[in-house]
DNA sequence: CTATGAGAAATTATAGATAATATTGAGTCT
DNA sequence: AGACTCAATATTATCTATAATTTCTCATAG
């Protein structure tokens, strides 16, 4: 969702395909080939390649010239730095929001943060956390800096996808809400330092899957 | 310079369009038709279709759907969001990019430093401007922080043209000093405080034109 | 003199075809 | 068995062709 509105078929293309490697349908280092994406969608090859570039600037995708498109593979390494820039850019985000927020906005945040708390998936409860970050930062008008923020957030739900694959635990954001009390109480200063330590907070916490042991993992909490 | 290595004409067409952008060859608004340009390549307008979603992603073109694709306007408004953005950024690939800095490094960004003071015109106080900061922050080893800075170079670069299009006076660069010092001294904060400083400088400080008349225009100084 | 609208020209988006490159696998040799 | 060669196959990158849409032009009506 980095740029203008979707009309042609190759930005359909690039946004299917892009939600189905966020949500690890598609799994790191799938080769996606261009005649059978294409078949699959009924087009010719032309757009899929449109497609992949797209994706490639995102980051979800890495091409090598005639050797085809991968899905991009992501490592904790890789989580810690796209935790790291979007902690940089919400914050800056934020800080410029922060004079147009209004009431009704952040009630609308408080709602997501519910949603949240309330998700009995990670697909919902996904939605519902970029609902929350997105609200509060969607103000400050800037839309390079929000492109920027909607890639990474994409970056992060994959890990996040990739990580919770079959357990769920119902969990409530004590953040968020200090978060938004924060803002009400027009305190930016400790909004944007909570938001912060919270977006950092990805990859920082090594997460036990459904057979016990623990692998190498990474819990995504922001 | 977003990704991959650059083998196929479509990487080469973005590559030289956006250079072009960059430099203000091509003007704010101008159409990019795609059937022209693949014909001075000599191609067809296949690669060039790929390339100009390159050019999207990085911000350089805008493209309406079947509309065509236009370079990418830019404003007061979109140059201080770049500094910030390049700020935020900068600044956090310094912090990790310290550790690794070698002394040899740091010579080679006064090297730079030097070459952007003696510099006789603007292309070239670009480029050794573009090379301090780049041998600064590339230690960090975080490459998709380092794509984005990138990226977000060529948009303040992009700027620097625009607004210096006649003129160029020398200047020494006491900011990028400072840096250095710091750094040599191993004092990470103040040569971070500096750098979030000096980068910001950008689109703060109106500028006379060649006329005599100060337009609606910016410096560029980081 | 401006607005409007039909038709021509230009342009975009996609399809289908082709050449170049990479991958695969069967068969052979050691 | 394992490595090696070379042809068969698959895949990518690009070109040419075509349909669909937009933009331009200009004559004409208000």
């Amino acid at each position: 969702m980095t740029s203008t509105s979707e009309d042609t078929i190759a930005s359909r293309i690039s946004r299917i395909l892009a939600d189905r490697i966020v949500t690890g349908q598609l799994d790191p280092g799938t080769k996606l080939r261009q005649d059978h994406i294409a078949e699959e969608f009924g087009t010719s090859h032309v757009p899929v390649r449109e497609a992949f570039r797209r994706l490639e600037a995102q980051g979800l995708a890495v091409s090598e010239p005639r050797r085809g498109v991968r899905v991009a593979s992501f490592d904790l390494k890789e989580v810690r730095e796209v935790a790291q820039m979007r902690a940089a850019l919400e914050v800056l985000a934020l800080r410029h929001a922060a004079p147009h927020l209004t009431p009704s906005i952040l009630d609308l945040a408080e709602e997501a943060t519910v949603a949240g708390d309330n998700s009995r998936d990670v697909r919902s409860w996904e939605e519902a956390n970029r609902r929350f970050h997105t609200l509060i930062v969607t103000p400050c008008g800037m839309p390079r800096l929000l492109a920027a923020i909607s890639d990474l957030h994409a970056a992060s739900a994959r890990f996040l996808f990739a990580s919770w694959r079959s357990e769920w635990e119902v969990r409530t954001d004590h953040d968020h809400r200090a978060i938004l009390t924060f803002l009400r109480q027009g305190n930016v200063e400790n909004a944007a330092a909570v938001l912060e330590r919270h977006v950092q907070w990805i990859g920082q916490k090594p997460v036990r899957n459904a057979s016990g042991t623990t692998r190498d993992a990474f819990a995504i909490v922001g």
